[in-house]
DNA sequence: GGTGAAAGGTCATTAAG
DNA sequence: CTTAATGACCTTTCACC
């Protein structure tokens, strides 16, 4: 079994991050390939679900909402799905995951300020089947989020899984 | 003060995010307006950074790491720098926060499989003035990364921060 | 490879704040 | 008076057959 993408794949989404706004015949003098070649690994790469589409990338800062914090829920017995449908309809929750540990939730929501932030808390925990919610607000983002270095590492990996000791 | 964005902005970003493959000239049909204006709402909303580029979506999963964690790390003090760049030397750490609360640091890592996220934490966690890490597995993701019920409550607001009582 | 179709730019006019 | 939208025109560039 071999590695989901390959070195030119690897280029490819590079180039297409760093570049957003050049076509295919672009790309392929870039990458000194046939324009062919880049239509079909772009086609595979989408085929793949690899790449998942060219959306905007909105900030939420400059939608106004410049404050990021992370929630931990805790969520009472076999009411996981009403919480999620509820988080769901709140906007400014951005993502939510299931996870393993003491809480059994963590939420990324953002507000206009610390102050707004409060507003967005008591929505999120004011419904039932949330016992619990402890919040820690984003002061910094050192690293914001980036799949490059992952993509470069997963198109020189020959193997899938490679062997580890 | 107005709101950062109009209904214009909000009806085109949530267009763009949907059917990321039209142009401008499809926008421009679809929206009602002339391309000029989809040409210039385009470019303001650039330049106010509120979309930063239309760079291709990346899913780690597809590329082999379908195991996402959420690593919360304490750093002793003065160290903070001398972290963040040792984490960001690492393909695996897709993001990195520093939060309020005991954590002083919360970060995404992502893995081959549950096995393979131990390497991947070892070489998070092994370097001096990380004190202590706690990971939480995430299990399942029932809402994905989103912003459109953001742009499109922020594309309804009057004024920047609107009165709260 | 050739061809129809966009993107991207500029302009004058018009409307609205 | 300032800002924005519109439709027209043009050139370059790309996507598709």
């Amino acid at each position: 079994m071999h590695s989901p993408i390959d070195a030119l794949d690897g280029r490819l989404i590079t180039l297409l991050t760093e570049e957003p706004r050049i076509g295919v015949l672009e790309c392929s003098r870039r990458l000194q390939v046939a324009r062919g070649t880049v239509q079909a690994r772009l086609d595979r790469l989408q085929a793949r679900g690899v790449i998942n589409g060219f959306g905007p990338e909105v900030e939420p800062a400059a939608l106004g909402y410049p404050v990021t914090a992370f929630a931990t829920l805790e969520i009472s017995q076999g009411q996981g799905s009403d919480v999620r449908a509820h988080l769901a309809s709140v906007p400014e929750v951005l993502e939510l995951h299931t996870i393993t540990g003491q809480g059994d939730m963590l939420c990324r929501i953002v507000a206009h300020s610390n102050a707004d932030l409060q507003r967005v808390i008591d929505r999120v925990v004011g419904f039932d089947g949330i016992v619990r919610a402890s919040t820690a607000i984003a002061l910094e983002n050192p690293v914001r989020y980036r799949v490059l270095p992952l993509v470069a590492q997963a198109a020189t990996e020959e193997a899938e899984y490679p062997e580890r000791p």
